[in-house]
DNA sequence: CTACCTTTGTGAAGATTTTCACAAGCCGAC
DNA sequence: GTCGGCTTGTGAAAATCTTCACAAAGGTAG
């Protein structure tokens, strides 16, 4: 989050930016802004602030942004088609390398710039490639198979879009998007206005 | 995320779960599960664990799902179309009463099951038919001026999916979700192997 | 060079969340 | 009935996270 408005600032040229101000464009406190870069080194200048050009540079090798990833999109359905389509991704340096679908009316059409392959093919094409990253976007009962699969063939990167609970090994590195249950958040808040808002 | 999953053993069949297969499930502990339930109310029996089906109903309830709500969608590009299309949200009970958008192009074409309607007659629409929850994927930079506009007309709960930081009044829930940084954080993992298991 | 204003980095304090551990209660067997 | 095996609900302890507050340090003006 702060190297996303580091790298507006960075853009309008500004020079240093201080913990409050960033707190302020983050919504958080000063102070904790200050222990989280603290974390990672001690970046800023006492009575200045924070060098944002540099600190900029700083949070994309911290975060591994320096670098391309290899990204593979397991479901050609309308998620996926969303994330390809995604300019932020390419933008961050994630190369969209292949799209798999198991519906024999999707593989082989043109989909984006990519044609939409067979999913047959994905272990050997992941081995190949040495593709670190999947983006799962399939139906929740076919998630945790393919998991496995995927797995097996190499991935150590899963970000996972079905609307259930995945296990992985502990070398690989999984992060969940829920949409629905964010939605479901919205309607408890709404319906308990004074509990939700002591429970976030 | 535990109705997730009581929906699942109430359909199978499952009378009765133990906090213990629970937390399997849900990928968390047995005290945990306890302690979240027990902050509603007790919903269980001691040497028998929790009523699937009576606790499942008592979930929804308590979330606000048994009845429907009305969402306006703002931005027909391709996470709209994901999100309208996503059988999910219907089943939970929430009805896309229109899909909003500003450009020439696409305003009174078919999409889905709707029209794409001019962003113009959004806060007409919005507040005649009060509609609660909005679903926001646009440009960050427009982001923050539709939200403005939106509360405005009434809408009391916002589910953000462009990638900056929104404000709202206190009385208006938010959500967000950003998939750029969350492949960002599979980065960061896959960077730094040893940190960011400590780091979550 | 000094006085003063600003802002970081960080131990310590405070707040919150998670885990522990066990009494209380339910069930079935005998 | 009552015994024994389970499982909840919950205070208390432990762990974690956030905020406070202030010494240390950079900058600037005179």
């Amino acid at each position: 989050m702060y190297l996303r408005y580091l790298e507006d600032l960075d853009t309008k040229g500004q020079q240093t930016a201080s913990s409050d101000e960033l707190a302020h464009l983050c919504g958080t406190t000063p102070a904790q802004v200050r222990k989280d870069l603290s974390f990672f080194g001690s970046f800023g200048k006492r009575g200045l602030g924070y060098p944002v050009h540099e600190l900029t540079a700083r949070l994309r090798e911290i975060l591994g942004l320096e670098r391309e990833w290899k990204v593979v999109i397991i479901g050609a359905g309308k998620i996926g088609a969303a994330l390809a389509n995604y300019r932020g991704f390419w933008q961050r340096g994630f190369r969209i390398v292949g799209v798999y679908d198991k519906s024999a009316e999707k593989i082989g059409h043109p989909w984006g710039e990519a044609i939409v392959r067979d999913i047959q093919s994905l272990e050997a094409d992941v081995l190949r490639e040495d593709v670190p990253i999947a983006v799962l976007a399939i139906p929740s009962d076919d998630a945790q198979a393919m998991v496995d699969r995927i797995v097996k063939a190499g991935i150590r990167a899963i970000l996972n879009f079905a609307p259930t609970q995945i296990m992985v090994p502990p070398h690989v590195s999984l992060k969940s998007v829920n949409m629905a249950m964010e939605l479901e958040g919205l309607s408890f808040a709404l319906t308990n206005p004074v509990i939700s808002s002591s429970v976030a």
